[in-house]
DNA sequence: CTGATGTAGTTTCCTAGTCAATTAATGGAG
DNA sequence: CTCCATTAATTGACTAGGAAACTACATCAG
């Protein structure tokens, strides 16, 4: 075996420990979630109509950071569980909206409080100093680093 | 369409903060080494392997949270591109070890100096004190929630 | 008008995981 | 010794995403 030089360790990056809770807390979510036969992807979506009559399915792309094919795909599965309807746009025929069915607006209050409760679980174990802390420091990276899309996995 | 309760905004979760950055972080690093040819994945598993002299795949499946049945096809793609060795441990039958070659071996330096640059691309927005201030929330977090896996995506 | 360019969405092929069934070897109980 | 439960790794079917080609429609220049 050749002579190992030294490098540094991987814990000694902040991208780590980002990682391994950011994955830890999304996956705990994912599981939540998935009693209610909903993934994190289809959360957002869902999350997103909520607050709009409507949304066309590029803009969902552009704001959740995926592809147009995967929110073609996304909106097959949400369609086919009867939780969102697609339907074509009157002024341009090459658009479409997407929109909750009444069973998934109504099913949206409920994942929220999930994941109310998912961030509590976690970050309870903060102060509130400390949470406002992280939530400073969080969202000072976002803007500098010009961070956009919505995270999904 | 039924009325709209007012529900907890996204942004209101620490955890959509954290999975934004954390996610945007990872992309960045994994374009990095993507023009090494090697995914962010293949890096945990040849960062693993350059510490010890070799390692049996379920071991590694633990450290990495993934499966077994994951580890055996990631074991298969770095041997196409002969950065590690499969071999057959002579004292269990069943077991097998996982080693560097010295292509491999040589090309960990290379990309733990990629890690160390995407490390300190992002955080450097920080002060020392606010990077020391993230770090420790961070690992505490890790703490008391028992989380163990080594972060892959 | 008509043809070129651009945009919205879909589709196909590919990648990288999971889960569950399978194969092969180990090791302990009787 | 032999049988059985356990463990190591592999395999195949499936999922969710990306990249790029493709279809259909819109818009704009001439």
């Amino acid at each position: 075996m050749p002579p190992t030089r030294p490098i540094s360790d991987l814990t000694a990056h902040i991208g780590y420990w980002l990682r391994m809770v950011s994955n830890h807390i999304s996956a705990a979510f994912a599981a939540k979630l998935a009693d209610k036969g909903v993934t994190v992807a289809e959360w957002c979506v869902m999350r997103a109509l909520y607050d709009t009559e409507s949304m066309a399915p590029s803009h969902l792309a552009q704001t959740m950071g995926l592809t147009r094919g995967a929110i073609t795909k996304l909106a097959d599965r949400l369609i086919a569980k009867s939780l969102i309807l697609r339907q074509a746009n009157a002024q341009d025929g090459r658009a479409q909206t997407l929109t909750l069915t009444d069973m998934g607006r109504a099913l949206v209050p409920d994942l929220a409080a999930l994941a109310d409760f998912n961030d509590a679980e976690f970050f309870d174990a903060l102060t509130p100093e400390e949470r406002e802390t992280l939530m400073r420091l969080l969202k000072s990276l976002t803007q500098r680093s010009q961070i956009t899309a919505i995270p999904i996995e």
